[in-house]
Parts: C-alpha cells; structure tokens; sequence
DNA sequence: CAATACCAAGCAAGCGCTTGGTTTGTAAAC
DNA sequence: GTTTACAAACCAAGCGCTTGCTTGGTATTG
C-alpha cells in the first residue's frame, strides 16, 4: 500500500480528517501556527484567520482551543502508527525492519506530517492531564513497533545496549533533528540520514 | 576543582548570580516554573509569589518578562561549558573524554540545573530573535568541545558516523532523558545510563 | 425547511507592565 | 552614637490591551 492509499482508507474510517474538507484545512493550519509560534502564542483569532473565517467561527467546529491542539496530536500518531506498520511489514530481517522504522519516523518528523509531528513533542505540556492520558494510549501501540525489533536484535547479540532505553534515546534523536535537519540545502538526504543513524547504532550501510 | 568550587568562582566573576541573592532566587524559581508550566504560561504574577513579593517589583530586577527567561538561559550555558571543560580535562583517552561529556550533559540535564536545561531546551522558541542570536554565540563554544573529540575518535576509525551528526543525535537523544529518566525511581544510575549511551556507541563499558 | 456553516459584536477575565509612594539597608557627617 | 542622606527594594493600585469564548442572527446547502 502506497503513503496516500494508507490515508486514504484512515480518511474512510473516520480516524483522520480529509485535509481538503473545512476541518482537515483547519487542523492542517494549526499544526503549522502551533510549530512555528507555540501553542500559547498562537491566538483562535490567528487559527481562524489563517482559514478565513471569523474567529468565534472556529467554535462550531471545536468546543475549545485545546480540542484542536489535541485533535492535532490524535489524527498524526494515527497516521503514523499506520505508515509504520506498512514500512515494518515491507522488510524482512530485524536489521531491515529497525531501518524502516527509522526512515520513517525520519520522514513523519521531516516530511508532509513533520509540522505536526513537532507539535506532538514540543506542545505536549500544553494539554490536560485527561487528553494527554488518552493520546499517551495511542502511542503504546506506536511504541511497541519499536520494542519488538529493538529486541529481536538485542536477543541476536547486535545490539549493545538496552531496547527501552535505546528507543528513548532514538526517541529524543529522531525528533530533534526537526530543528536542524534540511535537506532542501545541504547534501544530506532522508536516507543518508537514515544510513547515519544506522552507522551510529552499529549498523555500517551495505557498501 | 569541584563542582561546588567553579560555581563560586563563576559567581566571584559575576557570570552568574548567587542562589542566595534576590536575583538567583528569583532565576531559580523562574527555571522550576518555566518547565513545570511553561514560559507562556507562568504570570509575572506566579513569578513574583514563588519568591514572595508583588508582581510590579519584579520589574525592579529585570526590565522584562523576557529578560528573566534569557538570563535563566544565559547563566546555564556559562554554567555547564565550565562544568563540561573540567570534567573533560580530567579525562585522558578520547573515549574517556567522550564518556565525560556524556556524563556531565546527563548531569546537568537530570541534577540541580536540570530545570533550566530543559527551560533552554523547550522554551528556545519563546526567546526574541535578538536574544536567540545572543545565547547562540555562547553555546558554540559548548559545542566546539563535543566536536573535537567526536572527530579524534572519527580518525581513530571508531565512530562509524559523522561527528556533526553523531552530536545531533545525541543532543536530542539526552535532552529527552528529561522526560523520562527518573533516577530516583528505578534500578538505572546515571553511571548505568552514561554507560547505556556508550554502549549505543558501540564503546562497551569496562567489564 | 431543517441542519450546517458562518458572521458581527462584544463580554469577562487575565495579561505584562507602569506609576507614585513607602520601607529598608548602608555609610558618611556631625 | 546619633543624625542625615540616598539609593535600592519593595508595595498597592490599576491601566490598556489581548485572550478564549458566547451570543443572536444570517446565509448556504441538500
């Protein structure tokens, strides 16, 4: 299944929005705002603006501001956690599934869902306790992908550190490299990036 | 020289205030609400009761808000390059050196300064761009240290990636422990967590 | 002809910061 | 050893503005 085929089928469920409807353009919208200003510093009157409507307008559609932050966060680690299901069933050996979810979680963090992704980590203190404990839920899923592997290898010896906490600190790494890494200037592609992370876990990329 | 014995000479050159005074308490305080809640979120109001006076007197101290989150960033990184330097000095080999670095960043991500690191770490974007530009300057020369020794071991053919992206990672990689590392509760020291990092590395600890 | 999507206007609360005046600490002058 | 001088530290009050959100009404759509 392609990227977009995948979003297409979470579209038809329900679990994501259209970003071409009013609702996905205004999530869209605010996972941009919410990155590049913050959550708090990002006004309803700026959300509304930002897909033309008046701001009181934006409360037909969501009860709160919060509700949007959260929507936000809810429809990116269901997307994610769908694409990286896809990636890991495409590969074969341990070493080839630790790769993919690599490349991808690069490419949630950098690519089309990237902003959104930045706003699942940096705004995460600005939603209540309740919405963080559901959307903490959403991500156990996510989070076992990577146990699983990071595991598998560690059983094979290939790996000199503890799966729990190597996945934290790739956790950490993945995600940080949303303030540096640009690969429209600079050599460095995803897979390049993909191959250094690689490299430095162990794994030299096949010559 | 010990820990305690730089943080008073630092203060003997007036690079950072004394957490005895006014000044350091208020950027104590500062540090611990600014990562509990926020730089948005935390009032002038919150600020002053923390240290017991009115909201108004604060702007005896600092001319704004902003001036105070600067100045909790400003007096971390002069902090911790000096902490960084002794413990590197100490070191002898390149791995040793590494293994120092790592340590003291754990060290000053999860002890006393952790407050402000993750403040400097989550709270970046709330800075103006002037004062962005500021801090920056001084975190080079923090950088410049992790740079050189990632490149020593680089020619020694031990570090399978590049040094630039190699202290990427791991910027993001223990800035996160933040979020997740609880000494207190937990089998894992931080010499069992420096040695984790290592072993990730492909430096196996000393048996 | 109902439901959905929106507008225009504005309210109550909270925000950073200012103002004018009082207390407190310190040290020279007598 | 008391008095005088003065700055630093602080208080009490509140100003002007922005915030998230509400309200009552009007288009638009199937």
């Amino acid at each position: 299944m392609s990227q977009n085929q995948i979003l297409q089928s979470l579209i038809a469920e329900n679990l994501v929005s259209d970003p071409k409807g009013a609702r996905g353009r205004l999530l869209k919208e605010a996972a941009r705002l919410f990155r590049e200003k913050g959550y708090e510093r990002t006004t309803v009157r700026d959300l509304a603006a930002a897909v033309g409507i008046q701001s009181g307008s934006l409360f037909h559609h969501f009860r709160t501001k919060e509700e949007i932050l959260k929507a936000v966060m809810v429809e990116t680690i269901r997307l994610n956690t769908a694409l990286m299901q896809a990636a890991m069933e495409a590969a074969e050996t341990s070493k080839d599934k630790l790769r993919a979810l690599v490349r991808a979680e690069l490419e949630s963090i950098n690519g089309q869902t990237g902003e959104a992704m930045a706003v699942l980590v940096f705004e995460w203190r600005s939603l209540s306790a309740d919405s963080q404990a559901e959307v903490l839920e959403l991500r156990d899923i996510y989070e076992a992908l990577w146990l699983d592997v990071l595991g598998a290898l560690r059983e094979q010896g290939r790996l000199l550190a503890e799966p729990f906490v190597v996945r934290r600190m790739l956790t950490g790494a993945l995600s940080w490299t949303v303030t540096w890494y640009r690969p429209e200037r600079g050599g460095l592609t995803l897979d390049g990036l993909t191959d250094q992370v690689m490299a430095m876990l162990g794994f030299p990329a096949a010559p």
